[in-house]
DNA sequence: TGAAACACTTGATTAATATCAAGAAGATCA
DNA sequence: TGATCTTCTTGATATTAATCAAGTGTTTCA
């Protein structure tokens, strides 16, 4: 009982669940499953697992998209509190979950979420918002994949832990560098030029001069969550 | 009357509105807003034009992002019957329409569709699918632009249109070279080394040797749209 | 504790695409 | 029909990142 309330509150706090009335979200949280993964594990989300919507209760992976010559791609990395959705994807979608850490899946079978969705109008909302916030972060992510260099690259997604003021690399370089669709090797060689421009690691701390150096990197949907947004230290 | 008809017959086809009751369409819409676009024409969806969903009455426009360098980078093609909606955009991302043709674009607003999504369930669900779409979509264009060398981009463009059975190629090259995220040149040169293989084009139009040729640039998702998909000539 | 595995860096080289430049082919229109 | 504009192609070159290879540093775990 105690550790099944730790699934339902960690989860009426998330962004998915926002605004909806504790008594349905209970019966809902009814029909979570839990499932553990370990460090290294590999997950196909062939047909049977597609079916489903999971939030990360604790841990971390990544969803990949493997082709024949074994070469992968990284679709989005997937960290604590944060949702994916293979239900919304084609059943011919054959993504891959790989995880990074043992993690903890808290997830709801389409069946139970698409019934929730129509009884529920905030619900049904929320997945919306949802949906939509996926759009926006793709259409990111191929924006920058396209419009910039290698360094352009690095400089945009350390901009993001100027932002949410931790200046920390939150993931493996391998990781990182993958997911912007790079060389560990030229991410490496790209943080030494970004060195030059008094930007640089020590460890996994992000070390910056005067700490504007950043900003040129930044887009302004990413800067829109800056503290310092619009002022006149502020790029945009 | 007769004219507003027409707009009205083709809204009902399009996808976003499928199975819903023709009396609550008839009052949604007449919320519609009509509007014309010319050839070359530029439009930046700003905070004012956001709020909206677009649907193609007619014409052809291209969604893209603009760097301070003038570099341009081609987010999606919108064709006849395709929506787009920067209402679910961040209010920061400043994207921008440039018609390729003379276009129609009809519009509601996004006050008007919270209203009737929130009033009408099968409404809210294909707003759901349609964003879906969009993930599945920009997932997809991810991928091809990480993976593949212009040669395999720019034969997975080329599938569509075997399995869509038109065998032409629905833009200039110059625009489906910007959605692949490569040059003209380096498009023109992708196609050489196509006709290697016994793919080749004749004015638009795409002429296979044996027909079987573009398969091995196919993906799942797209080539189950496929009318061979899974049969024994599929590599899938 | 130490061996093994893993993560990261650096250098040399290769391969791919972008760039620059010029010309050919095709469309548009008076 | 011919002039002009636009799109596309082709060649030469430059630039960038990938690859290959070796080495260092860091975790992990028996």
């Amino acid at each position: 009982m105690q550790s099944i309330n730790k699934y339902y509150n960690f989860l009426s706090r998330v962004s998915l669940f926002d605004g909806i009335d504790d008594k349905d979200l209970e019966q809902l949280f009814e029909d979570m499953h839990i499932k553990q993964y370990h460090r290294g594990e590999m997950v196909t989300f062939d047909t049977e697992e597609h079916a489903k919507c999971y939030i990360t209760y604790e841990g971390l992976f990544k969803l990949t998209r493997v082709d024949e010559k074994g070469e992968e791609i990284v679709i989005s990395i997937v960290d604590k509190a944060d949702a994916i959705s293979p239900m919304y994807f084609s059943e011919h979608y054959d993504v891959c979950a790989e995880f990074v850490k043992n993690t903890t899946l808290l997830s709801f079978n389409k069946d139970v979420i698409d019934a929730f969705a129509s009884k529920n109008r905030q619900f049904a909302l929320n997945i919306i918002n949802f949906l939509a916030g996926n759009v926006q972060k793709l259409m990111l992510s191929k924006e920058v994949l396209q419009l910039k260099t290698t360094k352009e690259k690095v400089g945009w997604y350390l901009v993001h832990a100027k932002i949410d003021n931790s200046f920390t690399l939150p993931y493996s370089k391998h990781l990182i560098a993958s997911y912007l669709g790079m060389k560990p090797e030229s991410f490496s060689r790209a943080l030494l030029n970004l060195k030059k421009e008094g930007i640089s690691l020590e460890g996994k701390s992000i070390v910056l001069d005067t700490g504007d150096e950043l900003c040129k990197y930044c887009d302004r949907v990413t800067g829109s969550n800056c503290q310092e947004f619009l002022s006149d230290r502020c790029m945009h």
